[in-house]
DNA sequence: GCCAACGTTGGC
DNA sequence: GCCAACGTTGGC
């Protein structure tokens, strides 16, 4: 099994939102390395949710991946934002996966919490300039702020 | 709103 | 294939 963590920005997307919908399929990202981190994504796999770009980012709770990546049909779709007119209807460029709710912290993993623990020192998101939406995350990792929410 | 750190694009 | 220009992300 492996863990993810997947960005979203709570004013476009937010784990309340989630759990309303209880499913979502993760369309436009646009990145190929996320991508690639989506494509080998396995049913089940753990998804903790980050809010980014918003007044308290940090890990807000947690998803599963509840389908395997197919091709996201929002690069076919000339009205959508995520519209790629490059992408190649017999080879698709673009893939998703679909998510859904699993649980919403009591407290949120705050981005300063995570920087000052040493245990989380060495995840992807603590990287200056990271700006992958989807980043692979280790056990120990995932336990760990397991504990502290 | 600022700005650093990228990824992507396109001219050559 | 290089690299400058540009656009985007995301913390602050």
């Amino acid at each position: 099994m492996n863990i993810w963590l997947m960005k979203s920005e709570p004013d476009e997307f937010s784990i309340d939102d989630l759990k309303k919908r209880k499913k979502e399929p993760w369309t436009g990202v646009r990145n190929y390395q996320a991508r690639n981190y989506m494509r080998a994504a396995k049913l089940n796999d753990v998804v903790l949710f980050y809010h980014s770009n918003c007044a308290e980012p940090g890990i807000v709770g947690i998803a599963r991946v509840s389908k395997v990546a197919f091709t996201d049909p929002t690069q076919f779709d000339s009205k959508s934002d995520y519209y790629d007119a490059k992408s190649d209807q017999l080879n698709p460029r673009w893939s998703c996966i679909e998510v859904s709710f699993v649980e919403k912290f009591k407290q949120v993993a705050t981005l300063p919490q995570i920087r000052e623990n040493k245990k989380l020192r060495s995840m992807l998101i603590l990287r200056p300039g990271n700006r992958l939406s989807v980043t692979p995350v280790e056990p120990s990792e995932y336990l760990e702020i397991k504990k502290q929410s």
